[in-house]
DNA sequence: TTAATATATAAAAAAATTTTTATATAATAT
DNA sequence: ATATTATATAAAAATTTTTTTATATATTAA
């Protein structure tokens, strides 16, 4: 029964729920997530730690980064974020993803220099650069 | 947002949880609620008025008398019900269902006076009596 | 080796939720 | 009318969660 009165507290709050969604297209790392969010890193992590202990969420270390993803590996989890995706409006995130739009172009465009991204951030974003 | 932000606010709590486990066969009055739970009446009330404003149950007066039923009108609702339902073992109930029997066998076998039980509680009983 | 950076963690403060205790309200019984 | 009962609500206390601020750790850069 704490696993899951957890995974509901972990869902009810609207900071997380804005993370999960932020996490919808793919994993960001740690300073993504405060760009977007526009608060700060320890609120962040604190947010993100409860998701991970719910396991909402899975973690990578690449680097001194650190990368989260959502972890929908069973079946009632991903019924849940699908759920959560469904009844988010687009436009309570709206600033949010401009924010973190903003910051990615900004890794792109060398405002933010190359050595203080990760290589699969540069990977990344190198790639969005080509395609649009 | 705030909706749904208070849907799994009020399914992050193990009394609420087991409220509505309780209120799985059927509806049960307040009174029934507080003995099953061996909790104090506020307290219950409280934990009510969590789920009713999440509407996640709904209410009827008789006489005196308050019953809580679960609403599950709507599907995502239902199913998320459903699956705290299957994820609630009857372990954990036991002590609480037992004491609701000991509780409703009370009102059957007089102990607790006919005008203090609410019409529909006495046939309800009367036809678990003749049933059983 | 020293400095800078990304993130985590700890401690303190603030805010929200839950519990308790006391009281109010409404319905019924006497 | 008065008393009793079921439940709700309000106020205070206790607990939990969240936020903030400061600091620690680990990694890379210079």
């Amino acid at each position: 029964m704490d696993e899951l009165i957890s995974l509901f507290k972990a869902l009810s709050d609207e900071t997380r729920l804005k993370i999960l969604k932020l996490l919808e297209t793919g994993e960001l790392c740690v300073c993504d997530i405060v760009a977007a969010l526009n608060m700060v890193q320890p609120k962040v992590s604190f947010h993100l730690n409860v998701l991970k202990k719910a396991n909402l969420v899975k973690d990578r270390k690449e680097g001194k980064w650190m990368h989260y993803r959502i972890n929908d590996s069973d079946i009632f989890k991903r019924l849940l974020i699908l759920s959560v995706f469904e009844r988010i409006s687009d436009e309570l995130l709206k600033d949010d993803k401009k924010r973190l739009d903003e910051f990615l172009k900004k890794k792109v465009n060398g405002t933010i220099p190359d050595n203080m991204m990760c290589n699969s951030c540069r990977a990344k974003l190198n790639n969005l650069w080509r395609k649009s």
